[in-house]
DNA sequence: TTGCACCTCCCCTAAAATGGTGAGGGAGGT
DNA sequence: ACCTCCCTCACCATTTTAGGGGAGGTGCAA
C-alpha cells in the first residue's frame, strides 16, 4: 500500500536525519509510482549532500567522476528558478550525450523534472523526480503532480537546511550605520574618493569606517569585508 | 463573490505585464479576505518592482526612505529561504520599531508572512500576505494555506521573471573555473600575490583571470566584481 | 558622572592594485 | 580547417589602498 502525499509530507517534518530524507525518498517514488525521486544540494560550504532511489552504483560513479560539473540537469537548473523538464534543458555537447547516456545504463529512466530551489550563501538544491516513459505520459505526470512537486521540494529543502551542520551561529557584529553606508559604495564598486564625496565626509573619516567594519567582520582586507558583509546580509547590493 | 484559487493562478499565467501580477495581488486579497498581498523582487540589475495591494502613499514613502534598508522583513528574509512568519523576524532595534509603528499608520496589519525566493544572478523576491488579528488567528491562516501561498510565490516568481526586460545574456557571462578560483581567493581576504601562489600561477596571469572577470561581471574594480560575484551566486565564500 | 560607541578629521610611508596590450599553445565545437 | 574561448606569461607607469597612529566632538545609558 502506497502512503498518501500528506503522510510523507509529514513524516518528512519529523525526520531528524539525512535517513528520514533518504525514507521520504522512497515513499514518494512508491506513491508516485515513478523510477526515481532525487534530492541533492549543496551547502554553503560548498560540501555536498544528496538522497534519494538512484543506485548506489551510480551516486558513486556520479561523485567518483564529478558529474556535478558535466550534468546539464544542474547546470541548466542553476541558471533557473522553476521547475524544468529535462527535455528543455541543452543535451548538445557531446559531454552530456556521453553523460545521459551513462546515466540511463546505470537506471535512470529518460524523463526528468527538476525543481532548484536557492538559498542565501550559495546553497542550491534540485529536487528531482524520474522516469521511464513516453513524452506524452510524462508531460500528464508534470502537469498533474506540478504543485505537489513544488511543495515536497519546499518541504526537503526546509528538512535539509535544518540537518545541515554548522549552519552558522552568525554572531554578526552589527555595523554602524555609516560603515554600512560605506561598505554599501565600496560593494558598488565606487572608490574612496568617490564614497567620501557621496558621504560628503573626508577620505580619511571614510577609511575609519572600512578599518573599523574591516575588524568588525574580521575580515582580512576591504575585498574581503565587504564578501563577508554580502554573504552574511549585513549590506544588501 | 470572491475568485477561486485556481482561477486566480490561471489568471496570473495568462498575465502579459505587471498589471496583471497586480490584479491577481487584489483578487487574492479578496480570496483569503486579509488586509494585503504584496509581492516585490530585486532584479539582478538591481533594480526594483513591486505590485500588491499597499496603498500608494505607503509604497511611496517605502521607496522615498529607501526602507528597504531598514525593513526587518527583507532583512531577514535574505537569510533565509523558506517561508517566515513576521513575528519570528527580529524587531529589537529602535529603527525596525519605527519603522514598524510607521507602516501600521500606513495601514499595513500587525500580522505577516512572506515567502522568499531567490533567483540566479542575485535576483531576489518576496511574496508576502499580511492582515490584521490576533496571533492565534493568524497561526491558523498561515498553518492551513501554507502550502497554496508557496505555490502562489512561485507563480508569482515565475511571472515576474517571464515579465523583466533585459532577463536573458547572463549565462554567456559565466565565470571560467581559473575565474572562480581567482575571485573565490581573492574573496576570502588573500592578496594578489598569495593567490598566485595558491593557484601555482604568476600574479601576471592572475591578473588577467581578474580583469576578465570584472569584464564579464561589468564590475567597475576588482572589489565590485567580488560583490557582484557573491551577490549572484557565481561564487561562494 | 563616567563610561562607551559613534562621527569626524588629520598625519605618515610602503605596499598593493590598476589600467591596457601583445603573444603563444591548447581544447572544443561548426 | 577554422574559429573561439581558455590558460599562461610578460611589460609599462600611475593611482589607490594598506597598515598604524592620535584627537576632538556628540549622544546614550548604567
Amino acid at each position: 500500500m502506497t502512503p498518501s502525499l500528506d503522510g510523507i509530507l509529514q513524516q518528512l517534518e519529523c525526520a531528524e536525519a539525512l535517513e528520514g530524507l533518504q525514507t521520504a525518498s522512497v515513499a514518494l517514488r512508491d506513491h508516485y509510482n515513478v523510477a526515481h525521486i532525487v534530492y541533492h544540494w549543496v551547502s554553503s560550504s560548498g560540501q555536498q549532500y544528496g538522497c534519494g532511489t538512484y543506485s548506489p552504483e551510480w551516486v558513486a560513479r556520479y561523485v567518483e567522476q564529478a558529474y556535478l560539473r558535466v550534468d546539464p540537469v544542474v547546470a541548466g537548473c542553476y541558471q533557473k528558478f522553476h521547475p524544468v523538464d529535462w527535455k528543455r534543458l541543452d543535451w548538445s555537447s557531446k559531454a552530456s550525450r556521453a553523460f545521459q547516456k551513462e546515466a540511463i545504463e546505470y537506471g535512470v529512466g529518460n524523463q526528468g523534472f527538476s525543481i532548484p530551489i536557492r538559498g542565501p550563501n550559495g546553497q542550491f538544491a534540485l529536487f528531482t523526480v524520474n522516469n521511464d516513459c513516453s513524452d506524452e505520459d510524462w508531460a500528464n505526470f508534470t502537469e498533474t503532480h506540478r504543485q505537489h512537486l513544488i511543495i515536497l521540494s519546499h518541504a526537503f529543502n526546509q528538512k535539509a537546511l535544518e540537518l545541515e551542520p554548522g549552519r552558522t551561529p552568525l554572531a554578526a557584529q552589527a555595523l554602524s550605520p555609516r560603515e554600512i553606508d560605506a561598505m554599501t559604495l565600496i560593494a558598488v564598486g565606487y572608490s574612496r574618493a568617490q564614497v567620501a564625496v557621496t558621504l560628503s565626509i573626508s577620505e580619511n573619516t571614510l577609511r575609519v569606517y572600512i578599518e573599523s567594519a574591516r575588524h568588525k567582520l574580521g575580515a582580512l582586507n576591504t575585498t574581503h569585508a565587504v564578501a563577508k558583509a554580502i554573504a552574511r546580509g549585513v549590506i544588501v547590493v
